[in-house]
DNA sequence: AGAGCCGCTGAATCCTTTT
DNA sequence: CAAAAGGATTCAGCGGCTC
């Protein structure tokens, strides 16, 4: 189990608008990490590339939620954004980190594995993959031209550029027998994870009508940010887009205080019943001391 | 094996600038595949490319091989653009992308996956691995604020964004028991790999007078870009940056004409050794008929 | 009784046709 | 010719059944 930060940890959940309501909850400069998913489609139709106008609300919508989160976040806080793509629009999540990098220093870009295959005979001299096989979830796409898309991105964005992070926090163990002598001094046996994770999406099954909200991320996920700033250095965290509440689960889990946003009351209702729930166990794959 | 195009391809490698050389030996839209690795303007220590241009100087190089590049190019044609990132830029490998989106239609973003973790919990039901295991080469990086990078771009341009693919050629096996025979009939018992490509990173050690080339992809990378494009629809194939000469080798390996340019002779003759040995099996991991 | 076979369902989807 | 709607498609997951 990994270590907890506090005992208790204090969560908000607010229902309204992230735009009207943050400036009224949350002090300037007073989150120390964001983590969100912000939603692709705002009702308007900004997928059509020729549809300007749409599209150029989004972006100014866009640029309108990142100004605040600029106002809520800590000098050395960090914001984890996680942005998908769709097949038919690759550039889609550049385009919103377009509009982040004017207000935010692009600190690293975590690529999201939600599925890939791993040939045996590529793996090596390290035993541990003993056939051909597809980790994680695949997805069927139905076309001639796009490849499926098993990939989302986690853009670090931070006001500097330069905050440090707590890299074996999420660190994974040695393969070299030779290594784990020689440095697990240093880190406990692990080392950097990289800005590859693997981690696959939930295939839990909800019927149509149970399924309140059409994606959301694996709590591990907002979780593995957290530790990678670093749990001791996080005072409160804030999602401006709650959904179904996996960063506020991922800030419970770990001890820490939470404010979280959504326009939606369905799904903050959902979110709370996941709250109530008992603790699931900590998932985290990292080795720890 | 698979099966190759031609019997005996030409492949031609010319010493030279490509901007300056392309337009005497290139005819346009003659050429049906484009896969590449562009210096990078990292401050790498390349033999002859001044690799510290000015950003503005570098982007302006850039838009104008893309530019040569388009007018090599079949209607139908693909070009790979591989693109690696340094962590202190994360961004520029889309600033790259941005100059070739002002050309082309980027079609795919495919992640060339270099080195990842899995652990054998995150597997669910499907055995093939056994314990937590790091695949690929990691190569660590000395940095409090940045996570080390095991990831690189490869970019699908084409001209019209409507080129079809042949997805099955690269495919990988069903993974779900009960449909592989179901459904094996219909692609030889594989689906599309997706856009997250795992290739452990080459380990060719090239030492000549100490001016060794920093940055090369394996064999099968460009060999995978050829087959997802489809083998038989490429009459001839280029690399505007041949280097150590891996997309020259996956052409030949697959019988397919080549046409190559490199300003370094160094890099040439090493390329024309390698293209000289004994052909290597091919270590595509797709499944095949 | 566990492995194998089969039907059914769904997906921040894509494609084609119709206004 | 841009936008909307219905059709097509693929493969993992699950449950029920057989042997």
């Amino acid at each position: 189990m990994a270590r907890t930060h506090k005992a208790d940890p204090a969560c908000d959940l607010i229902h309204g608008d992230f735009l009207v309501e943050s400036p009224l909850h949350v002090a300037e400069a007073s989150v120390d990490l964001v983590v969100t998913s912000p939603p692709y489609n705002l009702g308007v139709d900004y997928n059509s590339y020729r549809d300007r106008l749409s599209r150029d609300d989004y972006i100014d919508w866009t640029d309108r939620w990142a100004a605040e989160v600029h106002r809520a976040l800590a000098d050395d806080g960090s914001l984890f954004l996680n942005v998908g793509t769709r097949p038919s629009d690759p550039a889609a999540a550049w385009d919103v980190a377009s509009v982040f990098r004017q207000h935010f220093r692009l600190q690293n870009v975590i690529h999201w594995v939600k599925s890939i295959f791993i040939a045996k005979g590529d793996v090596g001299k390290y035993p541990g993959v003993t056939r051909d096989v597809t980790v994680g979830h695949y997805k069927p796409v139905n076309s001639r031209r796009f490849v499926n898309d098993t990939h989302e991105y986690i853009f670090h964005f931070t006001k500097t550029g330069e905050v440090e992070l707590d890299r074996l926090a999420i660190g994974v163990p040695y393969q070299d027998a030779s290594n784990i002598e020689r440095w697990a001094g240093a880190g406990g046996g692990v080392h950097c994870r990289g800005n590859t994770w693997f981690i696959p999406y939930p295939t839990i099954k909800f019927r149509a009508k149970d399924r309140p909200h059409p994606a959301t991320f694996p709590v591990r996920l907002p979780e593995m940010c957290m530790r990678l700033h670093g749990v001791e250095k996080i005072s409160r965290a804030m999602d401006p887009f709650v959904g179904l509440g996996s960063s506020a689960l991922a800030a419970q889990s770990l001890g820490i205080d939470f404010i979280g946003f959504d326009i939606d009351e369905v799904y903050l209702e959902y979110a709370r019943s996941r709250l109530a729930e008992p603790r699931q166990p900590d998932l985290i794959d990292a080795a720890r001391p």
